[in-house]
DNA sequence: TGCTAAGTTGAGACAGTCTCAATATATTTC
DNA sequence: GAAATATATTGAGACTGTCTCAACTTAGCA
């Protein structure tokens, strides 16, 4: 059963805040470098904590990554209320693949934790990406409502192909990865003349 | 420098043939098993051999895939050349990128090898993705030149949503993957009324 | 039959994950 | 402020995996 992992507003003794903290800072170095599937000892090590210690505090690698990616994905879901009040669903439907898409690609090897996650409910990112999923959902409503969109497309369309792009990005270039995420929408257009 | 890995038919001792061949047959298996990450000692312990013979016999992990898949690789080139003979251009298009794709699937984790050995030149593998990527370019020229598809889209378009669709659908299900692989060839299409 | 090039072996150096008994420290209580 | 207690940290150790290479074995030839 996925926690929310230690939320850093219970009250912690002073050293296992402080280590908390540390252990974040070095796992955004480290991911930054490496990717999501860098060495846990190594952002021990520039934590300057026993290894034992990261294990306390995240139990497993998707839950420092969740800890990570709070406020940025909290931040993807304001985003995606925020488009809502664009006058264009289409314009909105753009801009909410371009930034999901952008949190994607933060860390080298993060679609394929975010794409995973939305499937695996034991997952410590599982409840975070639903999050970021129900905000899409509404966008595509709206495109759909306002006929840019086919009514076959779902949710978990847009959600795969934003990770399916990130991905390819991350192999080749972010241009690559831009022009994929263009063609998948532009596919998902209603049939002219229908 | 990439080698073309053993060329099976060279002159090898009986014995070395012999633990060649079981080599790539375990790997088959524990390939389809656990994926292309799958540990190389559990391939040299069901071939019944020493790791150090594996290694010999292919000095990296990509060495062993593209001996496994050699064939399979070839015969997707032939693919190509077959459906150039076809009436559609348009259903050549879908015809080669849906065996691609299929041919991407045959191993969790294969996607990722196909993409980056197209982009790494050292790679084991960067040749037989080469011969996949000239194949396409094939179609796709026949494609645009029939006005099926976009004068700006690229074969490597196309390998990447083959690849980028293959992926989503290990992650998802293979209706997931062939939904993307959809979207990104509609999405290919020429404007209408241009 | 024996020689030699070719091939095989598996221990060992290394890096990583994860656990848990022993230890240390912060906080509470009196 | 000292003792009691709850909370954290530590790092060795069990495990799995990659990759190398000196010592050994054997196939195939003369």
């Amino acid at each position: 059963m996925p926690t929310t992992g230690p939320a850093p507003q219970r009250k912690m003794r002073a050293d296992a805040r402080r280590n908390y903290e540390r252990l974040l800072a070095a796992a955004k170095d480290v991911f930054a470098e490496h990717g999501v599937e860098a060495s846990l000892e190594e952002i021990a090590r520039r934590a300057g904590v026993a290894n034992g210690t990261l294990y306390s505090h995240f139990p497993t690698r998707q839950a420092l990554l969740e800890a990570l990616l709070r406020d940025r994905m909290q931040a993807l879901s304001d985003t995606a209320r925020e488009l809502l009040d664009l006058p264009s669903a289409d314009e909105a439907l753009t801009g909410w693949a371009r930034a999901a898409m952008a949190h994607a690609t933060v860390y080298r090897g993060l679609a394929v934790s975010l794409m995973s996650s939305i499937q695996d409910e034991t997952s410590h990112l599982h409840a975070a990406c639903q999050a970021v999923l129900a905000g899409g959902q509404r966008i595509l409503d709206r495109a759909q409502a306002s006929g840019v969109v086919r009514g076959d497309v779902t949710a978990s369309d847009v959600y795969a192909l934003v990770n399916a792009a990130a991905w390819a990005g991350e192999q080749t270039s972010r241009a690559q990865a831009e022009r994929l995420l263009s063609f998948g929408l532009e596919g998902m257009r209603p049939p002219v003349g229908g």
